[in-house]
DNA sequence: TCTGGATAGGTCCGTATTGACATATCCAAG
DNA sequence: CTTGGATATGTCAATACGGACCTATCCAGA
């Protein structure tokens, strides 16, 4: 069901393809929030111009087929945006590496978080760019989706850094504890 | 994929039924990181069980089969764990809600944000709670899952909050010079 | 004793999703 | 003028998944 809301809320932004809205899946909104491939997006392109959420133009170079919402769409996305908050679909192979952390021996878990904090680090350097140099508006004076995110993945990915340095700072604090129950031998 | 390796991940922690599991997937587990109904459970840990990576017991109360996992499985864990960090699975309707605020209009986007704010002070209250109360390691010396899960959520909620607060000033500037292009009529 | 809730296991069906395959056009660089 | 890469759209089979449905046991409290 989230599928259908996510090209909704794409093509407000501006009129797309499928293969447009294939591409915007490769940035922040498919690292964060929801992939699609074309395979999958083409199908639901149909099924919404089937009911009438979004209209479809006649096929220009490449057969390509510009998709643009309509009110009906736009009143469903805004319905759906708009319902009182819960928790829907959560998947995250990321994260889930991170809370089985503490499966592996100490070494092997520091070992991953050390690499979560390079990796973090890293991704942060790249959202700094964006965040600081992208404008923020669209030509109507909305704010733009991917610095929206971009936003968020910043906060994201320094909660996630965090969150490993205060990690490693606890494997150190039950190894000392673990030390002083067994001293060495 | 992923469901295996959480399913082996819990089973490092203490051998478990299919229910036991299910449980497990509703608290910080099912909701930051991956959901699985027992409907779900209950074929994987099946096939689980002819890969050999778990043993099951026999049948003790109410037909209840605790699981335990095998060598072979927490290698296969261990192998997953460490392998290089790929951005795998993401999905999640909340964020997606989020970088979709800005197809609607400023008024309907701020009350979002207003309740996301709300909402991530409530769930941050709840989370300072267990990560401050809960006894950070298990009898044998290991980090508890669910502590460091609370932990990931706390840092998680506070960029909530933060990018909450972030985009409320954003939509703020954006009218302004809107409001500067086209002065009051 | 009986009843409701928690424990425990399971299936089935329709839909969602992914990976692989397939095709055709446009265009720039060699 | 040809070739490779980007643009563009699709299908199909296999698997993953979620919601609904079903059964049975244990036990505490009324």
């Amino acid at each position: 069901m989230a599928l259908r809301y996510a090209l909704l809320g794409l093509l407000t932004e501006r009129p797309a393809s499928g293969y447009d809205l294939a591409k915007a899946f490769e940035g922040d909104l498919g690292r964060y929030a929801w992939q699609a491939g074309h395979n999958r997006i083409y199908p639901e392109l149909a099924r919404l111009v089937d009911e009438g959420l979004i209209e479809r133009a006649e096929e220009g170079a490449r057969g390509r087929r510009v998709h643009t919402i309509t009110a009906a769409g736009f009143a469903e996305l805004r319905a759906w945006l708009l319902q009182p908050l819960v928790s829907g679909a959560v998947r995250n192979e990321g994260v889930l590496r991170l809370f089985l952390l503490s499966a592996l021996d100490p070494d092997d878990a520091r070992k991953l978080l050390h690499e979560i904090v390079t990796h973090a680090e890293q991704e942060l350097a790249r959202l700094k760019d964006t965040v600081s140099g992208e404008t923020p508006v669209s030509p109507e004076g909305r704010l733009d989706f991917g610095w929206l995110a971009a936003g968020y993945g910043l906060r994201q990915y320094e909660a996630s850094r965090d969150w490993a340095v205060w990690a490693l700072g606890e494997f150190d604090k039950a190894e000392r504890r673990q030390a002083g129950r067994h001293p060495a031998a």
